[in-house]
DNA sequence: TTCCATAGTTAGACTAAGTCTAAGTTATGG
DNA sequence: CCATAACTTAGACTTAGTCTAACTATGGAA
C-alpha cells in the first residue's frame, strides 16, 4: 500500500499535514462525501483546526491533480469520490448513497449522436433500490 | 396549440397571471434556462413585479404537476426543461449549452446491475462539442 | 352585497454551499 | 539567518434557494 504522502508527490501537490489528512479522510471511504463531510470528518485529526477555507482549496486541488473526483448526483452539493478510474454512479433513492457501477457493466454508447454531436465523454446516473 | 391556461388547468395548477407568463417563458424556450434566468425573463410581463419567491413556488410547482422538468448537468443550479418525455442531454463544453437528446437515439440500459442494484431509471449527460 | 376561508403573492430575512481576502504560519533555497 | 513563496486561517462575502409574515385575490356561504 503506497502512503498517502507518495500518491500527493507523485501527482505533483506538496502533502502538507493538512492535505494528507483530507486526501486519507475522502480515499478510505466509499460514501462520497460531501466538503461538508470532509470538515466535519476531519475535524481534530490534527492539533490545529483545519478551516472551510483548507477543506475547499484542498479538495479542488486535489480534482485538478486528478486524485480524486467530483461527482454530481444531486442539486446542492457536489460529492467526492476516491474512484478515478472511469465509471457510473448509481443513487440509491430510499437512502441517498451513491454506489459505483465500473464502466463495463453498461454497454458502450454511441461516440456521436444526431450527426451533430461530437462526444468526448458522458456519465450515467442510474436511479433505484439497492438490496 | 392549446393555451398556457388549458395546460395548466389540465395538470391541476390554477392558471394566475403570475405563473401562466412563468410557464410560457421555460415552456418557449430550448435554453434550459436557471431559476435566476427565469426570474429576469419573466421581470416587466406583468403590471405586478414577479417575486423571487414566486418564480421558485411556481417552478416548483410545475415540476410537481409534471408540466416542466428539473435538469442536473452542472453544480450551481438547476435547470428547467420544458420537454417532458424520457430523454437525455448533451453538454457544448465549449459554450455551456445544452441540448436534449431523443431517448432513442441511445441504446437501452439493464434495468439490473450486478445482481443487487434494480434500477429505476437512469440519466445520461453527453460532454462535447456540437456543430 | 357582505363575510369569510383559502389560496396565492410579495418583500425581505434567512440558510447553505462555496469563494475570496487579508493576515499569519510554514517550508525552502541562498 | 533571511527572504520569498507556498500554505493555512478566520471570517467576510456571494449565490442559489427557502421561509416568514403581511398583503391580495378568489370563490362560495349567509
Ligand atoms: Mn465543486
Ligand atoms: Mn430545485
Ligand atoms: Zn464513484
Ligand atoms: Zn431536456
Amino acid at each position: 500500500m503506497i502512503s498517502t504522502e507518495e500518491l500527493l508527490n507523485n501527482h505533483g501537490v506538496k502533502p502538507t499535514p493538512q492535505r494528507v489528512v483530507i486526501a486519507d479522510f475522502v480515499l478510505s471511504t466509499h460514501e462520497h462525501p460531501t466538503a461538508e463531510d470532509v470538515l466535519k470528518g476531519v475535524a481534530g485529526q490534527l492539533p490545529v483546526t483545519i478551516s472551510r477555507a483548507t477543506v475547499y482549496n484542498t479538495l479542488n486541488t486535489l480534482v485538478a491533480a486528478g486524485v480524486i473526483r467530483e461527482v454530481f448526483t444531486e442539486p446542492g452539493a457536489c460529492r467526492y469520490d476516491a474512484n478515478v478510474s472511469k465509471h457510473h454512479h448509481f443513487v440509491d433513492t430510499r437512502t441517498g448513497r451513491i454506489f459505483d457501477i465500473p464502466w463495463d457493466e453498461v454497454p458502450q454508447l454511441p461516440r456521436s449522436l444526431k450527426g451533430r454531436f461530437k462526444v468526448h465523454g458522458y456519465e450515467i446516473t442510474f436511479f433505484g433500490e439497492a438490496t
